[in-house]
DNA sequence: ATTTTTTACTTAATCGTTTGCGACAAAGTA
DNA sequence: TACTTTGTCGCAAACGATTAAGTAAAAAAT
């Protein structure tokens, strides 16, 4: 590889001045300045990212830590989606990405000590256990950190207006006529509680009294513990008219289990999903739910963090909320 | 940061004997060795990876290349299983992973160019234009390559089996006692020119013609072109008892549209997917498909690029052929 | 007892950058 | 003329690690 000193010797000056004259300095004349320049060019010059980084402390790689209870990885559907535009937006700056992991070579170590080690500029967190004791040293640590869809009074944040979200959908839902509103939520989190209690409250302004047996606890991206739960709720003295998803994949569970009992969708029993993801405007019926606006979510945590680390003394705790859109389908009738 | 300066100070040693009883050199003596160990433990002490990088060339980072057609990123469902697993096995191994792409800083350049100038260890690259110029640049290039599901004859390769995927999964359908099999095809590809000459040739050597029209070419995760080339299928004066499509997400389009036309699946006539996605086998009725081994791919990537890199002398170009298993649904019916 | 080998460690160069400070000439000012 | 300012550039240290080569003492061999 061409280094600093091979163009040095190529243009009679100091490794020194080439270094300056690539970084555009004022303290170099713009004749060397194009002389360097052109000669970089044509020795196919590429800047040695370590050594920049040795010196300056300064990686341009933001550090990805995400986690969730059922080990989906990069296959989390609302994920993915976050991460691929919090990626782009992050390129498009010049930054690139690295995984934050509890490996190093052989051995085991925190999110911290890895993150230390590669030297990210800044990390995002996302979907992940927020209590876990390794977590929260990150959070607590020097490390510029943005949080997605979770809340530290240290730390900006960005997250989706679940509260919001669900507001609008038991809304429109009741709009459409229902009383009887079922809830199958995921596990316990930020997001789920947001949710339940959104769930709760707009029922309750609507003076709607939700009984106990309609609010069920499930589990994300599950359509298996969906479908044995909408299936309590089907044999129910009262049955409820609409059930509510923890999201728009598990709700294939619920569907198919109202399917299989023998009742039409939206005819018979209103459903509603939560997420807005791709596949849940194909499904028969086209599915009613929130979309979350990933693309804001990512690329504002990208652009939070970046600004964070660019400018480390201006640096004020932000909580950026990202408002989600309710997508009418078919699958909320209106009630008489 | 501690470092090493500051451990052998600590300690009244040398910095390199600090470097080599932290690298368990054998010319250390016992006692030592445990002494710097336990106050590097003490003090916090973590390598400096640039450092370490800038002196020996090694990062313990790869690269991760990969662009679709249609710009999905990390929400392509194939690519981020294959690369979930990839991802797992890499970090188990101590590497980190970088995806490659054409930014650093404000310049625009080449992806060899961002290879080096990050110094990846070694590069996968997967579901990409493999006719990009910027990417036979990195097949010919030093950096040791592992390509998914695109054969180079310099280069390692691991390919899911798409030929005898969809030989099973023909002979399947032979065996169901259908004889008129239409294929929806995605767009033109080293996996879609597998796929369709292995449909050819499995229906060749069953005895079945297949007339032009029954091959349609669609474009992969679209469901509303499969569901316009699905309804020109249904149109047929002879219509096929039988429709592949391009993979298990299209195929809610041609569900859907099958449906739409009064039809019922598999009692009016039977469908067929590919990729065996987690979701297929929650459609109604379940998908018949292909389960492409998404696992084994990523694993098998990430464990050949490492022995490649870690044995550069013994690299042998390998060909990893990683088959797939036909998961039966019920979206084919035995026909009489 | 002397030489050789082994053990255990140190010295110092090096990887490719960045950057504060000093040097020196040309230009400006008094 | 003498001094200061300005514009260019080089020197050299530093970032934190690795490692070949050297050294001194202890152990083994002669």
């Amino acid at each position: 590889m061409v280094s600093l000193k091979d163009i040095a010797v190529k243009c009679g000056v100091s490794i020194a001045t080439v270094s300056k004259a690539l970084n555009n300095h004022k303290d170099i004349s713009e004749a060397t300045k194009e002389l360097i320049n052109r000669t970089a060019k044509e020795m196919g010059y590429l800047p040695n990212s370590f050594a920049r980084a040795l010196k300056t402390n300064k990686t341009y790689n933001l550090g990805v830590l995400f986690a969730d209870e059922a080990n989906n990885g990069l296959t989390h559907d609302y994920f993915n989606r976050v991460l691929n535009s919090f990626k782009e937006e992050a390129e498009r700056k010049g930054y690139d990405i690295t995984f934050i992991n509890k490996h190093v070579g052989e051995k085991c170590l925190s999110y911290y000590e890895h993150a230390k080690y590669r030297g990210v500029d800044g990390i995002v967190i996302a979907c992940i256990n927020f209590y876990d004791p390794d977590v929260v040293e990150l959070i607590q640590s020097d490390i510029p950190v943005v949080t997605i869809d979770h809340v530290f009074d240290n730390r900006t944040s960005v997250v989706s207006d679940n509260i919001k979200g669900m507001q609008d959908l038991v809304t429109y839902i009741y709009q459409m006529g229902h009383r009887k509103i079922a809830y199958i939520h995921g596990a316990d989190s930020s997001v789920t509680r947001n949710r339940v209690g959104s769930f709760y409250k707009t029922c309750g302004e609507l003076g709607l009294t939700i009984p106990d047996s309609y609010v069920q606890s499930g589990i994300y991206r599950d359509p298996e513990s969906t479908a044995l739960l909408t299936r309590q709720l089907l044999n129910l003295k009262e049955r409820p008219t609409c059930i509510l998803f923890p999201d728009d994949f598990s709700s294939i569970g619920g569907i198919n289990t109202i399917k299989q009992y023998g009742l039409r969708i939206p005819d018979d029993i209103s459903v509603a999903g939560y997420d807005g993801i791709f596949l849940s405007q194909f499904l028969e019926p086209k599915l009613t739910t929130i979309r979350q606006d990933t693309e804001s979510i990512g690329r504002s945590a990208a652009e939070k963090l970046i600004a964070m680390i660019e400018n480390p003394k201006a640096s004020i705790i932000e909580r950026v909320v990202v408002e989600g859109r309710i997508l009418i389908g078919n699958s909320v009738k209106k009630q008489n």
